[in-house]
DNA sequence: TATGAATGAGTATTCATTCAT
DNA sequence: CATGAATGAATACTCATTCAT
């Protein structure tokens, strides 16, 4: 039985990967990542296709551990407020606490070297939000109004994230703002 | 004098470079961006010491065009609301005007070639907004509160833009909801 | 491993910038180095981290041919006239035999590219010349008045050389020619 | 009657590429010894058809200095001896009082863009040193005996002079060290 | 399966020279 | 005659990808 390609080393080669993404952007050589995972050049090239390949299935893995820190708590029982409130604590949080992976997460989210149907798929990982959301923009389709929120959401959580990381000494203060300035442009209150 | 510095040239030069960088974003060869202003490659450096350099002129360039648009109307006599929504509309106007440009402009935004002078260059083009962004966050200081404020208009405004310049027909329904978040956001209403 | 950085690869690099130093001065381009090495351009990279490197490589390397050709006979036995006068001979018949190498080392001589402490590593593989030149100059220190001598051997046998080299018919009479002159200079007779 | 090329911009271009050859080697731009000499960048070739000619005529001017230099004073009176040291010290005082005459000099001695017509003009400048030399080395023909004693006589006192430059403290020991080993050389006591 | 040497197209930048002004 | 903008070939070096070992 030929031996599978190890999971430890497709693993070293993500986190080598976001490492280098963060500090160096999508221009980061592989050499280096493949160094920094400890593996040879060319091996690399065993687990991703090519670059562009493991910049997609980077992105994924990012989005999959972002939505894993999201869902870690059962929020069934409070309020719409309190569970978005929590999600969008979770959300900083993760980002305070893994700031290479979030600093690598917004150099993904503009490069053009991560497809649609890569952002897609990672769209469809997280859970609905829509309830959260609402659909509270007059003009636009259900649909369009959802969308259009939920990159709000993101992009003011990005926004949000950097300047807490930026400001250590304020990031509650930055995280409680964010929140609130959130909350207010989707009118729930 | 043999012959000044063309002020064609510079133009196409970074009319050509804004193109590019649109399109392909800030990694765009300067042998492209040369040939598509319709010069020689060696031109572009009797212009631009080096790529960055162009690239740092042309985010001012970028920045002054969006600052002329959004000053062209004598706004004096109107409600702090009204002024508001009449520049975010020119905002969001002008880059659905001159979407290349504004394609570039948020390419710039996230790239590390723009240096931090050049982008605090580019915020002293722009009127005080404080007025209208307010101190709304507890927990931060005024200037700190501000600070916050611009930027998450301005990521705001590009979200919005790229909606809209994606949905022609809708267009102006993104406009006005982008629009009704930002000034719910700012505790306004 | 998957294969070895091959030394002969290494080897006709450095000769290929041996012969085109030799012809083109230092200034010889990395592209041509390459193919009369046949390799690929981006292949001398790997060998040699810059073209500074091999032109300081290359210097180490035709010191250390020249320095074999010089202790190839073992002199104990003979006077120091003697065994000076039969290094003077190895030098020039190495010179003679390998034109392109001494023509290249003549010009990394006079290179800034090859840097001090590379002089110095190649300076003591030779071995010790203080008793040939002896200390013969008046108001000079010890070592100033060795170091003085090292270099006007050094000259001297590079002009020898260039003469022999050019008149084949006469290179024997040049090889003496320069000999004699020498050892008058240094005041032996 | 048009106005002739000015010799006060020859005499600055040349004095601007005896500059920047000595600091930079015969690589240094045209653009910049243009600049260095207080004229535009195409005017250089005005004066000098291609570098190339620029280069050979700085070869023939600073040789001229140098000429000029050795024959200022009267020797006729004096021994040989007396005559030969007495030349050999202006030499290596003018080299002295102009380092980057000097410089440039050695730099365009090695320099394969000087070329041998230029070297022989260069040389039936200078008087007549046949009888200084004189005619030392067996199995040579006189012809040859002199132009290897000229130009062992030449190589000599670069080194001397570069000696003597890098060491102000001892310059004159290095001097009358280098006149004493080619006098001696030249078998003349 | 893992390795890393080899590849060569691609990149920013330089510079001698020309020529329109 | 002087200028300096324009040129484009040339240069050192990089890097994603391949493939022999």
């Amino acid at each position: 039985m030929a031996r599978p390609l190890s999971e430890d080393k497709q693993f070293a080669l993500l986190a080598a990967a976001a490492e280098l993404v963060a500090l160096q952007g999508v221009g980061a050589p592989t050499s280096q990542i493949a160094r920094q995972a400890g593996v040879a050049e060319g091996t690399l090239f065993r687990y991703f296709a090519t670059k562009d390949d493991l910049l997609n299935q980077l992105y994924l893995h990012l989005k999959s551990e972002l939505c894993t820190a999201l869902t870690a708590e059962n929020l069934a029982a409070y309020s719409l407020k309190e569970r978005a409130h929590a999600v969008w604590n979770l959300y900083i949080d993760w980002g305070l606490a893994h700031p290479l992976a979030a600093k690598a997460l917004s150099q993904l989210h503009v490069s053009d070297k991560v497809l649609p149907e890569t952002r897609a798929k990672a769209h469809a990982m997280f859970p609905d939000v829509s309830e959260i959301v609402g659909n509270v923009f007059a003009g636009l389709s259900q649909q369009q109004s959802t969308a259009f929120s939920e990159m709000l959401l993101g992009t003011l959580a990005e926004t949000t994230l950097s300047f807490a990381a930026s400001n250590p000494a304020q990031s509650q203060s930055y995280k409680a703002a964010g929140f609130a300035f959130l909350w207010r442009g989707l009118a729930h209150d």
